[in-house]
DNA sequence: AATTCGGGGAT
DNA sequence: ATCCCAGAATT
């Protein structure tokens, strides 16, 4: 039920931009990408904080920088060092696009990142969220974005109901943003919507008194803070249970496979393995295999336990087996697979590995496996 | 319009 | 355990 006028009158639309961009001025989080105007950056952070929070952000931010500090360098890195830098943020095809926007802006735009929305959304990765921001925080247009924070700001500062992530509610909030972006401050306006919802308008337990339009709130008004926005719907996660196989070389390095660059985990380095077929046990899956897709020798597998991965949207066992020799093993990818090397603790620091594949190093008793995450960002 | 993409921190 | 995070691409 939306009876509620989308569009705030022209006054109460420049009062609540004023107040915002006020608030914002006042004091905010010192962020490192508040310290530049470089589109290159600024599209960087984006990019990064897609689905992540800030705070977990910031060292890759960092890392990431020093690594390839301009578009140009960027672009003239691999895919795999590109990878191996973003390696534990998820979500890949964000790393996998930047790169091929990276060689879009130098190839195309002559090493000139675009200024208009519409420019921008042409480049891979870059969606209409992402496009307004670097539009309006790096090249102060008066382009609206509406991301998770957003949303829930202006459904609740105008009582909206509904799943604000889905038509029509999700149409409504970019009207809305787009009417009260104003001209003279749009980055500030819109990064201060932002940190509004971060820290002020939390999804659990706001702190409305310290809210700068808290005064003009629809839900405070209503008494309805905690019950807008509602949740957002999730289908239910799947399983998914694969073997992954230990196989060494003369020198201990384990054999590791590169995902095909696209889909799950797409372009990162995992011990080889495969899908449990239907009614298949892990054993079985296992020496299926090593005999057909490694061409490995007789031999047992030996079995070394099992590691549970659980994403957003599937839950994921792993029964990790180790070959007892590394003899015919086969050079060509297999499965899901396009490249396959024998890679060493120091070898695997290049390349990038999932937080599932550290996981089964870990069980492997490998120095770079982790059990849990790494609380100090990337390596 | 609905699914598919990671991983972790807060509650 | 559940929610959700400075979303985008694909089907």
């Amino acid at each position: 039920m939306r009876h509620v006028s989308h569009a705030p009158d022209p006054i109460l639309q420049a009062e609540i931009g004023r107040y915002i961009v006020a608030w914002y001025r006042a004091g905010h989080r010192d962020l490192p990408w508040r310290r530049t105007t470089d589109p290159y950056r600024i599209w960087l952070s984006e990019a990064m904080c897609q689905q992540t929070r800030v705070e977990t952000a910031i060292p890759y931010y960092e890392r990431f920088l020093a690594l390839f500090p301009t578009v140009a360098d960027l672009a003239a890195a691999d895919l795999d060092s590109v990878l191996a830098a973003w390696a534990g943020l998820g979500y890949y095809s964000r790393a996998r696009n930047l790169h091929a926007a990276a060689s879009e802006v130098v190839r195309r735009h002559a090493g000139v990142f675009p200024d208009t929305v519409e420019a921008l959304m042409a480049l891979p990765g870059i969606g209409r969220y992402t496009a307004g921001a670097v539009a309006s925080i790096a090249f102060g247009r008066p382009a609206p974005i509406v991301d998770g924070n957003v949303r829930r700001v202006l459904c609740r500062l105008f009582a909206l109901e509904g799943d604000p992530s889905r038509p029509p509610l999700d149409g409504i909030l970019w009207e809305v943003a787009a009417a009260l972006v104003p001209t003279d401050a749009p980055g500030d306006f819109n990064q201060g919507l932002m940190e509004l919802g971060a820290r002020t308008c939390a999804p659990r337990s706001p702190a409305c008194g310290a809210c700068p339009v808290a005064a003009r709130c629809g839900a405070l008004r209503l008494g309805r803070v905690a019950e807008i926005p509602s949740a957002r719907a999730r289908p239910p996660a799947r399983e998914v249970e694969r073997v992954g196989l230990a196989v060494r070389d003369a020198s201990g390095a384990l054999l590791m496979a590169r995902r095909a660059p696209r889909g799950l985990l797409g372009g990162l380095w995992e011990l080889p393995g495969g899908d449990l077929e239907a009614g298949e046990a892990p054993p079985e899956a296992a020496a299926r295999l090593a005999e057909g897709s490694l061409a490995l020798a007789g031999g047992a597998l030996e079995a070394r336990g099992r590691v549970e991965h659980r994403f957003t949207h599937l839950r994921m066992v792993l029964w990790v087996l180790e070959a007892p020799a590394a003899r015919g093993v086969a050079p060509s990818p297999f499965g899901g697979y396009d490249a396959l090397a024998f890679l060493g603790p120091p070898a695997r620091g290049a390349v990038a590995l999932s937080a599932l594949a550290l996981r089964s190093l870990h069980l492997l008793g490998e120095p770079d496996g982790h059990e849990r995450a790494r609380r100090t960002g990337p390596p």
